[in-house]
RNA sequence: GCGCGCUUAGCUCAGUGGUAGAGCAUUGUCUUGACGUGACAAGGGCCGGGGGUUCGAUUCCCUUAGCGCGCACCA
C-alpha cells in the first residue's frame, strides 16, 4: 500500500483562490465512518418506531389495507452469544423485510429468544460443576432454575444488543421468549388439545436416556460419533455371536436368526437350548426374524430387548420377557450376579476376562468402527431405557376439526404424519431451494413417535396432574391456587428425640435457617396467606416465611401437634417402652393422649375449613411432623400402614400441591401433584409463529399475521423445527405455519470448516461491526452465499465490503457537490428536463430496480446484492460519472440535464442499495437536500410492479 | 445401505444450448477537482474424466472418479 499519499488520504486538496467548491454537506468531507455513523443512525430508526406496522400505518407509512408480509425470527438459544450464522439469519430476514417494507407492504419481522431447555440447563449445570464442584440436585429445583434464569437473562441481553448492532428491523415491541407466561399458556394449550384428541399417550416405550443428565432425548438429539472398539466372538452354546459390549449381555436367553438361513435350518423357533454363559448355565430360546442379518457375521445375535430399539421390537414382536440390565445411573443391575452395582463402563474387560477364563471367546477383532449414539447437547453416550415418558403419537388417526391445507378437507380422518406431508406436498408451503423437499419427506417418512416428556428442571413442566387421592392423571390445566405444607424448623427436641406434643418449644439456630431456606423457596409462588398451628416453633417458622414472602399469617389451635398427654417431654424410646403409642390408629394407651385416628380427624377438617375459605388464594399451611404425616394420609388416600412406612417429613421440608380448576373424575379429591417432567424444547418452538401472535387468544395480530410469509433459517434445522412447526400449526389451526420455507447455507471458515472454539477458527460478527461495520458485514454474507448452500467467510471478505460502502459514500458525495441543491428525486416528483441520453440512463437504473426485485423475490439475495453492487461501483462510478465530468465541466443545458440524471440514479441507487447495506445508505440518505420521507427505511421502493411472490 | 449436493481462473464462487464471468489475490501504470478503502490495464480457465442427444454441450441425459452432507444400520 505504498503510494506517494501514503494509506491515510492525507493528500493535499487545491485550493482554488480560496472560493469554496463544494456544496456537499460537510460531513462528506471525510471518509466513511461506519462506528460513527451506525449508533446515530440505529437511534434514529429506533425513535421512528417503523418497525412497528401499526406506527407505519399511524404515520401514513403503510395503507391500512396493504397486503402483509411477516416473518418469525428464529428465536436464538439462550445458551451464549450469537454467531456469524446468526448473522447470516438476520442479514437475510432484514433484507427481506425492509425490502417488502418499502414496497409498502403492512410488514412485520417478530423477534424472540428461545429458552433451549436441556441446551441451556447444560452449560449452566457445566458451570455450576467447573466452578463450585457441585450439582443441580445440591442446589434444588428452585435454587438451580434461579441460577438458570440468570445466565439467561444475561444471554438473552447480550443477544438483543447484537441483533441491534446488525441493524435488524425488528419489531421489539412484541418481543417473545418460548418459557414467559404467554408462550406458557400457548405450550398448555396445545398440549391439553393433543391430549383430548388422543394424539399424546403416556407409554412404557424404549427412549434414548442419557445418564449424566439423567433425562430422556428424542432421536433427533442424538449424534452418531464414530469410534474404535473391540469386536468380540463369543461362544454361546452352538452359535457364535458377535458384539461390542459384553457388559449387557448378561440377560441374553434369546438367539435370533433369520428364517431363511440355511446354515441354522435344524434349529425351530422357539426351541430351547442349555448352554454355559457368563454366570453360569442359561436356558436360551431359538428366534426365528427377519430382523437377524444373514451377511453380518456369523448371522445369529442375542438380544438385549430392554436397552436397543431394534432388539425391543424384535421382543415385542414375538413377546418375549424384557428384562432391564442397566440402571439409569449406568450401572448394572442384580442380573449381573458378581458384576451387579459396577458401571458398565468399568465392566467390560472384567466380563470379557471372565469368558476368556471360560473359554467362551472365539476370536477377537480389534479396531472395528462403528458409530456411537451420544445426546448431542451434552456429550454423553446414550444407553436405550425403557421409561414411562409423554409422547406425541405421529401415526395415529385422529378427526381434524379444522383445516385449510389442500387435499385435508374439515372434519376428515387423518394422521400428523400425512399432515405433515400434505402441507409441503400440496405446495401450500413451498421449500427454498427445492431439493430440500425430498430431504424432508425421507425425515417424516421415517417418523417414530415423538418423545417429549424430559426429566431436567428448565422448560416447560409437563401440564398434567396426578391426583393426590388416588393418582389419576388430569389435563384440565388451569391451577386455581397453590397450597404448601411445611413442617416447623428444628427444634432442640427434636434433636434429642423427644416427645413434644403441645410443648411451646422454639427453633434452634438451625431451625431459623432451616425456615429462612423455606421461606426462599416460597418467595416466588405469590403466597397469599400462611395458617399455622399456635405452638412456639410453627409460630416462629410461619414468621420467617411471612417475612420472606409478605404474605399475612393466621394461627389455628387445630393444627397443633398430636397432644401427647403424658407422654410429653420424654425421649422416643422412653414413650415406647411405656407406652408404644405410634402402632396403633385406636392407640390410647397413655393417659389423655389422642388417637391417631383423632388427630386425623381434627387435622383434616380444620384443613378442609381452610381450603374451603381460602381455596382461591396460594396458601401455606404451618404444621408439626405427625400432624402432617397423618394429613397426607387422608389427602392421598392411603391405608394406615402405607402412612405409617412414609419416612419422616423434614424439618421446614415443603410439601406443594395444586388445587385444580375441577375435581378428579375419579375420586373428587381436588388436591393435585403436577407432573416433575418438562417438555420438550421443539414442543414450545413448534408453536412459535402463532403463539407470538398471541394464540390461543384470538388476537388481531394472529388474524392478521398468520400464516406468515416465510421461515428463513439454516438447512440444519429444517426437521427439528421446521417440521414440528408444521404439525403444530396444521394440527391446532388448520393451517400451514408458513407460506415459504427458505433455507440459507451454513457459515464456514475460508477453508470450508466448520467454525468452533476448539478449532479456534470462529470469527465473531461484533468484531467485524465494530472493524468493517455492519454493512459490510451484512454484504460478506450475502454476495456468493447461493440458497442452501455454504458461505466461506474471511475476513478479507468483510473488509472488501467496506471498501464499497466507502465507494457509495463518495459516490454521494460527488453527486450532491455536482447537484443543484433542490435537486429532485426520482419518481416521486418530475426528474427535470432531460435530454434523450440522459432519460436513457434513467431508464437504464430502473431496468436494475427490475432485476434486483426480481431476484429478491426468487430469494436469490446473492443475485440480487451482486446486480446493484455491479451497477454502482462499475456502471453508475466507473463509467456515468466518469463520462458526466466532462459533460459538468462544459456547462450549458447537457450540464444541468445530467446533474438531475446523476440525482436521480444516485437516489434510486440508494433506495435499491438501502435493504442490503442499511447504515451508510440512511446516513447519506440524512444528507440530501430534497428527501422526501424522513427515512430512508421507509420511501419507496424504485420498482413498484409485483412480481409474484407468493404472500 | 438409501438419499442429496459439489467439481468452472491461484483462492471463494456466479452463470449460460452458441466454446466463459465477479470478488479476492498477482503484475504494471497513474497528483486524474468524488473516492489510494481509488482508477486504468495485464496475465491467468481444453468449465473433473468418459459417452450420448444436438448443426453446436460448460449448460440437457447416461456413466465414472474425487470431495462433502443428511438419514438408516452397525450382532
Amino acid at each position: 500500500m505504498s503510494t506517494k499519499y501514503g494509506k491515510d488520504n492525507t493528500r493535499p486538496r487545491p485550493a482554488s483562490n480560496g472560493v469554496e467548491l463544494t456544496k456537499a454537506p460537510a460531513i462528506f468531507l471525510k471518509a466513511y465512518s461506519p462506528a460513527e455513523s451506525e449508533s446515530r443512525i440505529l437511534k434514529l430508526w429506533e425513535k421512528s418506531g417503523f418497525a412497528n406496522p401499526d406506527v407505519c400505518i399511524e404515520k401514513g407509512v403503510t395503507k391500512p389495507d396493504a397486503e402483509t408480509y411477516s416473518i418469525v425470527l428464529p428465536p436464538p438459544n439462550v445458551t451464549g452469544t450469537l454467531h456469524m450464522g446468526h448473522a447470516a439469519m438476520l442479514a437475510i430476514q432484514d433484507i427481506l423485510i425492509r425490502y417488502h417494507r418499502m414496497r409498502g407492504f403492512k410488514t412485520l419481522w417478530l423477534p424472540g429468544t428461545d429458552h433451549a431447555a436441556i441446551a441451556t440447563q447444560s452449560v449452566v449445570e457445566k458451570t455450576l460443576h467447573k466452578e463450585e464442584k457441585k450439582t443441580r440436585h445440591d442446589l434444588g429445583r428452585e435454587e438451580f432454575l434461579k441460577r438458570v434464569e440468570q445466565f439467561a437473562k444475561k444471554s438473552h441481553d447480550t443477544i438483543v444488543s447484537q441483533v441491534r448492532a446488525m441493524g435488524a428491523s425488528v419489531d421489539w415491541t412484541r418481543e417473545a421468549y418460548t418459557l414467559d407466561e404467554a408462550r406458557n399458556l400457548a405450550v398448555r394449550t396445545a398440549f391439553k388439545k393433543m391430549y383430548d384428541a388422543g394424539l399424546i399417550y403416556r407409554g412404557n416405550r424404549i427412549v434414548n436416556w442419557d445418564p449424566r443428565m439423567q433425562t430422556t432425548v428424542s432421536d433427533d438429539e442424538i449424534e452418531h460419533v464414530e469410534q474404535k472398539d473391540t469386536f468380540y466372538y463369543f461362544k454361546y452354546g452352538p452359535f457364535e455371536i458377535g458384539t461390542v459390549r459384553p457388559e449387557t449381555k448378561f440377560g441374553d436367553k434369546y438367539v435370533v436368526m433369520h428364517p431363511d438361513d440355511e446354515r441354522y435350518k435344524k434349529y425351530k423357533h422357539g426351541q430351547k437350548l442349555e448352554l454355559e454363559w457368563i454366570n453360569g448355565p442359561i436356558t436360551a430360546t431359538i428366534i426365528k426374524d427377519e430382523a437377524a442379518d444373514m451377511a453380518i457375521g456369523s448371522g445369529v445375535m442375542t438380544i438385549t430387548p430392554a436397552h436397543s430399539s431394534i432388539d425391543f421390537e424384535i421382543a415385542q414382536r414375538h413377546g418375549l420377557e424384557i428384562e432391564q440390565i442397566i440402571d439409569t445411573n449406568g450401572k448394572l443391575l442384580s442380573i449381573a450376579g458378581e458384576f451387579a452395582g459396577l458401571h458398565i463402563k468399568k465392566t467390560r474387560s472384567l466380563v470379557v476376562e471372565k469368558l476368556k477364563q471360560k473359554g467362551l471367546i472365539a476370536k477377537v477383532e480389534e479396531d472395528y468402527v462403528h458409530n456411537v449414539a451420544i445426546n448431542s447437547r451434552g456429550g454423553e453416550v446414550i444407553e436405550p431405557q425403557i421409561k414411562l415418558q409423554w409422547f406425541v403419537a405421529v401415526n395415529k388417526k385422529f378427526t381434524i376439526p379444522y383445516s385449510e391445507i389442500p387435499d385435508i378437507l374439515s372434519g376428515s380422518e387423518t394422521t400428523l404424519k400425512k399432515l405433515m406431508r400434505v402441507s409441503v406436498e400440496s405446495g401450500a408451503t413451498k421449500i427454498v431451494p427445492d431439493r430440500f423437499e425430498k430431504v424432508y419427506y425421507n425425515w417424516i417418512d421415517n417418523l417414530r413417535d415423538w418423545c417429549i416428556s424430559r426429566q431436567i428442571w428448565y422448560g416447560h413442566r409437563v401440564p398434567v396432574w396426578y391426583c393426590l387421592g388416588c393418582k389419576h392423571h388430569s389435563v384440565d390445566a388451569e391451577v386455581k391456587s397453590k397450597w404448601f405444607l411445611v413442617r416447623h424448623g428444628e427444634t432442640e427436641a427434636n434433636i434429642k428425640e423427644i416427645t413434644q406434643g403441645h410443648q411451646n418449644s422454639q427453633l434452634t439456630p438451625a431451625g431459623i435457617a432451616q425456615a429462612e431456606a423455606a421461606g426462599e423457596k416460597l418467595k416466588n409462588q405469590d403466597i397469599e396467606l400462611i395458617i399455622s398451628s399456635d405452638l412456639g416453633r410453627c409460630k416462629e417458622t410461619a414468621e420467617i416465611i411471612s417475612k420472606a414472602t409478605g404474605a399475612e399469617v393466621i394461627y389455628d389451635e387445630a393444627l397443633r401437634e398430636r397432644f401427647m398427654g403424658a407422654a410429653e417431654g420424654f425421649s422416643y424410646e422412653e414413650n415406647r417402652k411405656k407406652y408404644n403409642p405410634f402402632k396403633e390408629y385406636d392407640d390410647k394407651t397413655a393417659a389423655n393422649l389422642e388417637t391417631i385416628r383423632e388427630l386425623e380427624e381434627r387435622i383434616s377438617k380444620a384443613f378442609e375449613k381452610h381450603r374451603k375459605n381460602h381455596g382461591l388464594k396460594n396458601v401455606v399451611i404451618v404444621s408439626h411432623g405427625t400432624a402432617i404425616r397423618w394429613l397426607l394420609k387422608r389427602i392421598e388416600n392411603l391405608t394406615f400402614d402405607e402412612a405409617s412406612a412414609r419416612p419422616t417429613i423434614q424439618n421446614a421440608g415443603v410439601i406443594s400441591m395444586d388445587i385444580l380448576k375441577s375435581a378428579c373424575e375419579k375420586c373428587g379429591n381436588d388436591l393435585f401433584e403436577q407432573d416433575p417432567d418438562t417438555l420438550d424444547t421443539w414442543f414450545s418452538s413448534g408453536l412459535w409463529t402463532f403463539s407470538t401472535l398471541g394464540w390461543p387468544n384470538k388476537t388481531r395480530d394472529l388474524e392478521t399475521y398468520h400464516p406468515t410469509s416465510v421461515l428463513e433459517t439454516g438447512y440444519d434445522i429444517l426437521f427439528f423445527w421446521i417440521a414440528r412447526m408444521i404439525l403444530m400449526s396444521g394440527f391446532l389451526l388448520g393451517t400451514v405455519p408458513f407460506r415459504n420455507v427458505y433455507l440459507h447455507g451454513l457459515v464456514r471458515d475460508d477453508k470450508g470448516r466448520k467454525m468452533s472454539k476448539s478449532l479456534g477458527n470462529i470469527i465473531d460478527p461484533l468484531t467485524m461491526i465494530e472493524k468493517y461495520g455492519a454493512d459490510a458485514a451484512r454484504l460478506s454474507l450475502i454476495v456468493g452465499a447461493s440458497p442452501g448452500n455454504d458461505v466461506r467467510l474471511s475476513e478479507d471478505r468483510v473488509r472488501g465490503y467496506k471498501h464499497f460502502a466507502n465507494k457509495v459514500w463518495n459516490i454521494s458525495r460527488f453527486v450532491l457537490e455536482n447537484s443543484n441543491t433542490q435537486g429532485p428525486t426520482s419518481g416521486e416528483s418530475e426528474v427535470g428536463p432531460l435530454n434523450a441520453e440522459d432519460k436513457k440512463l434513467v431508464e437504464e437504473t430502473l431496468a436494475i430496480a427490475k432485476t434486483v426485485s426480481e431476484h429478491i423475490e426468487k430469494f436469490r439475495l446473492d443475485l440480487a446484492a451482486d446486480a446493484i453492487y455491479h451497477f454502482v461501483w462499475h456502471r453508475f462510478a466507473d463509467e456515468i460519472i466518469k463520462e458526466s465530468k466532462p459533460i459538468l465541466k462544459e456547462g450549458g443545458e447537457a450540464a444541468e440535464s445530467r446533474r438531475h440524471t446523476l440525482y436521480s440514479i444516485l437516489d434510486t441507487s440508494l433506495r435499491l442499495l438501502h435493504p442490503f447495506m442499511p447504515f451508510v445508505t440512511e446516513a447519506i440518505w440524512q444528507e440530501l437536500p430534497n428527501r422526501k420521507q424522513y427515512l430512508l427505511m421507509v420511501a419507496k421502493w424504485p420498482y413498484a410492479k409485483a412480481i409474484g411472490t407468493r404472500q
